[in-house]
DNA sequence: TGTACATCAGTGAACGCGCGTTCACTGATGTAC
DNA sequence: TGTACATCAGTGAACGCGCGTTCACTGATGTAC
């Protein structure tokens, strides 16, 4: 194949940190690099000419991923023109939907990535970032009564539960469920 | 070594069953059948004289996990007299200790294992049972007013999330919030 | 603007390693007499 | 009750495979003149 430009490199790079965010969200970070790589167009062997290990995909990835959440938050709140309830409710009846729970590899990070988190070790950047990320979310949850700390673990426990109760009606009734819990006026 | 008695051998089996439930609950179910025997006191050949996949194990490991949750909870139950609202909140306050964060060995397998059954296929006996045993939990968690389908995503959510970000000051907030929005009396 | 050459993104084979699983072997256990 | 032998739980080496990572190689790109 030869050499790439220079700007063919960044995009080629662009793509597989965009791609690994996908896949790391769908089936978890143990994803293979070769895997990434192919999913990307491009073979394995040129990974480390862009990246100096698979765990630093990982932690670029998980900044990639939350990045992507506060800009989707950002956008519900300037699509309610600031209005913080209205955003809210939109954003929680979107998040306890069977679509959400479909397709984890466009949705929430914190719930795809929990578990991963939770598990490899106490190291790294992927956790701070994910810890930061989190934070922010609840502080976006929060209303004048309290912050958004209860609320955050509520969404993202049924949204997780409902996963991984995927193929049974307890699935579904866990999301709306807790949908009416969340919404219901009070 | 040579053969070993009947009794020995289905002593060394349960042993493997409960080794496994808890690291599957430690680490998840990526540990190797080498690591498991070895944590049994076990040679990693043998395995296939009393499993017939790892699979299988996983299974065994899940149904044994959830059947202990379902001890826990009965005993919880008979300790205060059956009077379920202190049981409850026995429970709540447990659940959302940093013990139960910083042990997931000896922990819910609904929080420890979510991940992995939201991940590893529509397939198998270990979700099936998985579900059965979140569908249970559920109920015992119930009050007058409503199922127990919200305030178990509430304290799931909150025990993974303070899992994820463990080591940070958010880790400690978010079980301590959450345990104050769950025994508040309303 | 055109030529000569060094650079380096991407390729594909190879590395050591750990995985789930298989298998020939061992020898104490369980059984038949 | 004692003896002879078949059974089979556990051992440890080996299997094919996929992992993260390395490396010699390619040839279009970028640069120096």
């Amino acid at each position: 194949m030869g050499r790439v430009s220079q700007a063919q490199a960044r995009d080629n790079r662009r793509r597989v940190v965009e791609t690994a965010s996908r896949l790391f969200r769908e089936q978890g970070t143990h994803v293979s690099v070769a895997d990434l790589m192919k999913a990307s167009g491009l073979t394995h062997g040129g990974f480390y000419k862009q990246f100096t290990s698979k765990e630093a995909l990982v932690d670029e990835a998980t900044a990639h991923a939350f990045a992507e959440l506060a800009r989707h938050h950002k956008d519900g709140l300037d699509q309610y023109a600031g209005q913080r309830d209205a955003a809210q409710r939109a954003l929680i009846d979107a998040y306890l939907s069977t679509e959400h729970r479909d397709s984890a590899a466009d949705g929430c990070p914190a719930a795809a990535l929990a578990g991963d988190m939770a598990r490899d070790g106490a190291d790294g950047e992927a956790r701070r970032v994910y810890t930061q990320g989190v934070g922010d979310f609840a502080d976006w949850l929060a209303t004048e009564d309290q912050d958004g700390i209860t609320r955050l673990c509520t969404m993202l426990g049924a949204l997780i539960l409902s996963r991984a109760t995927k193929g049974s009606p307890l699935s579904e009734k866990i999301l709306t469920t807790a949908r009416e819990a969340l919404t219901a006026t009070n």
